[in-house]
DNA sequence: CGTCTTCATCGATCTAGTTCAATATATAGT
DNA sequence: ACTATATATTGAACTAGATCGATGAAGACG
């Protein structure tokens, strides 16, 4: 996977390309909704989670938190495995780490 | 200004409060659309910029660019200072870092 | 096989966000 | 004061996102 451009304190002067900029805003639009922001926090205290946990612990219902998951999941920063009957989910650390490093770590 | 609870490989267990989620969100929020990214990139690079460059750079109406112009500036991402006609617009470091620092820095 | 549980997807509704034309505001220069 | 230029705001149209109930798919267990 390629590194993104660096987004803060860059020296470029270079305009950020369309492709560039929605790649990052689709990535910071999966952290938008402040339910998408308490999961990956639970993630990443929990390390790994199933997804009856989470809609137990947010009062919303289950396709709510299935399609906030799935935003997550497209956005690459959250990765799913099956074990029997339960999906558990979990952080993809790189994904987070790429992303902080867009605002200039 | 107090600092923002760390979002990504902490070691609490507690469940992110709704307020700090909201907060966190709208922040990330800020960042959600490409158009935005690129104003936030190219403000990294020139460190102060007026309107009239960013409406030229960007290929959308003059009033759109104003718009997300005060969605950074609401978010506390960017601030502006008017000097004769002209609105200079510039980033808040601060701002950047705190998020930075919210994905784990 | 039938049923129960877990999770994903679909369809519909409601709300929030993006965009622009028109208009308002503010400043500079004449 | 008047005119021209640079931003901001308003109002409306269109699009995208959040949410839920109903349904579907897949595995566990009698």
């Amino acid at each position: 996977m390629k590194t993104l451009p660096v987004l803060c304190c860059g020296s470029e002067t270079e305009p950020l390309d369309p492709a560039a900029s929605e790649s990052l805003a689709s990535r910071f639009r999966a952290l938008s909704d402040p339910t998408r922001v308490a999961i990956v926090n639970r993630l990443a205290s929990t390390d790994e989670c199933c997804v009856c946990d989470l809609t137990a612990a947010f009062e919303l219902s289950q396709p709510t938190i299935s399609h906030h998951l799935k935003v997550l999941r497209d956005a690459g920063l959250v990765e799913s495995s099956r074990r029997g009957t339960w999906a558990y989910y979990r952080l993809v650390p790189d994904a987070v780490r790429e992303l902080r490093h867009t605002l200039g770590g």
